[in-house]
DNA sequence: ATAAAAATTTCATCATCATGCAGATTGCAT
DNA sequence: ATGCAATCTGCATGATGATGAAATTTTTAT
């Protein structure tokens, strides 16, 4: 019974795609997948993982990824539920500053964005790094801004794309600073 | 009797400052400052801060800002304690590649070092990101890299600053690059 | 100023999490 | 295979955190 190497990566992936508020929740949600464990292993396997519980926007509580570090080695390749439908709700602004794209989150939600960008598998892309309410994405030199928009503008808000859209193309540009709002 | 308002940034200047592991802990360094509250009320102060307790790199826990940007009404942001007065003691040296500014902190004090970043809301920076040990900063393309020497100057030691001056004044460098190490 | 509404705090308690210890499993070197 | 060390796990329990209800203060609107 030692399944600890293999349980990790499910838990990465249960909590980047749920809203897991507490490890009996997410002791559930690891049984439906075949892995049965006591309360007491999770604290551990979270506290490996360095995972943390944050308050959400709405009066919740959920578990995040805190650490960074996981470029897209994928180490549990592409699992099945993602986003995929498109526009993802999380996303609160984005930005391009040289070969990095920043995207601003809602509170604990990087790690899910930053995830399904690395599930695009896009040849832009190189890898990301997740925050707490902040995504950095690498992205290839070889990219242009304009694939990037289309890349971005798949599966983020049209409202978000359009106010940063001056910063993909920025010969269009009117002037002015990057509006980088915050609204909570 | 209802000192949220003047508690809640004296709450952060602690937790920025100081390894707090449990809401105890946190109670006791209010009560040396002279706020008296009851752990049930430090919980609420938490939650509304969306602090966080995160696994430190050896054994134990520590509560962290883990969102950069709070509400809107900033009831603290530039207020009286956190940077300000200038000079930040955690940070260790600076650096700049491309359009990313690396500072190294003592181990532990990156959090508290990007949230006083961010609260500079400085139009140079996009957003920050920070691990364990080591802050990443985003800056705006339009930035000059004297601004971010001027900007970084006013918070960080004197001396970290005019070991990275060369990097921030490429032109009067003597060659070398920057090096980028993440170290967990 | 006064009443009503909202906000803040504590108390008491429930819920959740962390961990010492013992037993079990695995890996590795005889 | 055997023994030993390291890893992993559950159990039981102590530690820590969250929250309903009631009391008190502050704010807001007459």
């Amino acid at each position: 019974m030692k399944k600890r190497k293999s349980r990790l990566p499910v838990i990465v992936d249960i909590l980047t795609h749920n809203s897991i508020g507490s490890q009996e929740e997410l002791s559930k949600q690891l049984a439906i997948r075949g892995y049965i464990v006591t309360q007491a292993t999770l604290s551990r396997d979270l506290k490996m993982l360095r995972t943390t519980k944050v308050a959400t926007d709405m009066g919740g509580y959920r578990y995040i990824i805190a650490d960074s570090s996981h470029l897209s080695n994928e180490p549990y390749a592409k699992s099945q539920n993602t986003v995929q439908s498109g526009l993802h709700p999380a996303a609160l602004s984005v930005g391009v500053s040289g070969n990095l794209v920043v995207i601003k989150t809602r509170n604990g939600y990087a790690s899910g964005l930053a995830y399904d960008i690395d599930m695009l598998e896009s040849p832009h892309i190189l890898g990301t790094i997740p925050g707490a309410d902040t995504v950095f994405a690498v992205v290839n030199e070889t990219s242009e801004r304009s694939d990037l928009f289309s890349l971005f503008s798949s599966f983020l808000p049209q409202q978000i794309m359009a106010v940063a859209r001056h910063q993909f193309f920025p010969e269009e540009a009117v002037r002015g600073d990057v509006e980088i709002k915050d609204d909570y």
